[in-house]
RNA sequence: GCCGAGAUAGUCUAGCGGUAGGGCGCAAGCCUGGAAAGCUUGUGGGGCGUCCGCCCCUCGGGAGUUCGAAUCUCCCUCUCGGCGCCA
């Protein structure tokens, strides 16, 4: 949610800046009109509010001396029935800039590069070096299969397309990532280990900016109004709505497993071998609140954190950072890490890290005091993922890939893999 | 799922048809050599305004009754306790 504020004092600069995201945003220009009559209306009706409530309690001094009251309930009868006219316009027009605003994106960040689409995007920096295979490199579904540690088929037959069951050292390789990240963030990196509801409620999608425009995206979970997370940034960041966070508390930090579920609408024929694009995946995240002048900076260092989970696996990645046409809704500024993946001879994201500033803070109403008496003001909210654990284990899979087919397992996740060094086929 | 009790401002609580009172916390002022204590004032959201202020809204959410609703009626949500079911 943007600032009205904001809007009513400089609308054109808005637009300007929303339109870098290749829409048009002219529909502002609507708003600010919507938003000065609804201000006109608001002067109208208080000052009969004021009539009402000045002679209600007239009436009740006027009653208690026993005199005739008549002539003004009359009145006030009359002031009612303007009222709730003036009332219902004002809901009405409240609705009209409500139903507006939630589907208006963050304004990206003047620092950035406008563009259209990812070729857009800027690179910032690559690390690892890309192995040089001497056998053609197999895509992961060929290792998994071949491994029998992916089963496609039954994962087809016990849901549908996009969902995969893991067996074995598969489900073992998963299972040891997960820990391995965890291990990492809460360890070395400061964050705090949480495990939230993987379902949450219509309130909790419309705080992160999930609801009301995205909502093909999810899967419902009928008859209830919840919704399967697609992502843990949905339920960390709401564990803080509708609170006020003491500054001394502050910057915080959090990391979560999840699953995440997602209906990939619109995405019909992309992706559709291997564990790239389910509807169904694992994610450790991380998830941040800070001061608004720090946001940039607890950026970097999310980011990094992120990076650091690829270095220790030691799996090329590059950082690159989005531009205005290929960024999330909510987002001001985003960078996407990008794993090396050589039966793709491409980059193929692994990590997005945003900074939504103080955009899913109004939605979801999380504020912070600098001090005791101060005014609440509005956190920046930044999360990323540290990282998806199914794509990692499809780049580890292509990456430590060898000619007889096995795996090498990378080291750091040996000690959670009891020990083994290669994935060999299962013998059960 | 059933029965009961609750939800009041940062927090605790009173009020149960006359327009939110008190305690604590916090802040400012007075007092003081300085503090504590004490006393006074303030404490959420919004609108209007020559910055002095004025007004509206807010008692979990919504609808209704009334000149007037925290208070009465109906619906819903959540919390706590008991019973039932259950990994």
């Amino acid at each position: 949610m943007l600032d009205i504020k904001l809007i009513r004092e400089n609308p054109d600069e808005i637009i300007r800046r929303l339109q870098t995201r290749g829409a048009d945003f002219s529909v502002i220009l609507e708003i600010v009109k919507w938003d000065e009559e609804r201000r006109l209306l608001l002067t109208e009706v208080e000052a009969k509010k004021n009539f009402r409530n000045e002679s209600s309690k007239r009436i009740g001094l006027l009653k208690r001396e026993g005199k005739d009251t008549t002539d003004i309930m009359k009145e006030v009868g009359e002031a009612n029935d303007q009222i709730s006219q003036l009332d219902a316009k004002v809901a009405e027009i409240e609705e009209k800039i409500l139903n507006v605003m939630n589907v208006l994106p963050n304004v990206p960040r003047e620092t950035i590069k406008v563009g259209t689409s990812d070729t857009d995007n800027k690179e910032v920096r690559r690390w690892g070096e890309v192995r040089m295979f001497d056998f053609e490199p197999k895509p992961h579904w060929d290792i998994g299969t071949g491994l029998d540690i992916l089963d496609f088929e039954r994962g087809a037959k016990i849901t549908g397309a996009r969902f995969t069951v893991y067996k074995g050292a598969g489900a073992r390789l998963e299972r040891a990532i997960i820990n391995f990240m965890l291990d990492l963030h809460t360890t070395k990196h400061g964050y705090m280990e949480t495990l939230p509801p993987f379902m949450v409620n219509a309130q909790s999608m419309y705080g992160t900016g999930q609801l009301p425009k995205f909502e093909e995206d999810l899967f419902k979970v009928t008859p209830f109004d919840y919704y399967l997370v697609p992502t843990a940034e949905v339920p960390v960041t709401n564990m803080h709505a509708n609170e006020i966070l003491a500054l001394d508390q502050m910057p915080v930090y959090y990391t979560a497993y999840t699953p995440c579920f997602r209906a990939e609408a619109g995405a019909a024929g992309r992706d559709t071998r291997g564990i790239i694009r389910q509807h169904q995946f694992n994610k450790v995240e991380l998830v941040k609140f800070t001061t608004p002048e720090t946001s940039y900076e607890e950026l970097e260092k999310l980011t990094n954190n992120a990076e650091e989970v690829l270095k220790q696996l030691k799996l090329p990645y590059r950082v690159v950072e989005l531009c205005t046409g290929d960024m999330g809704f909510s987002s001001a500024m985003t960078y996407d890490i990008e794993v090396w993946l050589p039966a793709f001879a491409t980059y193929r994201e692994i990590s997005s890290c945003s900074n939504f500033e103080d955009f899913q803070a109004r939605r979801a109403n999380i504020r912070f005091r600098r001090e005791q008496k101060g005014k609440p003001e509005y956190v920046h909210t930044l999360n990323g993922s540290g990282l998806a654990v199914g794509r990692t284990v499809a780049a580890i899979l292509e990456n430590y890939q060898n000619a007889d087919g096995t795996v090498t397992v990378p080291e750091v996740l040996r000690p959670y893999m009891g020990g083994l060094e290669i994935i060999a086929i299962n013998k059960k």
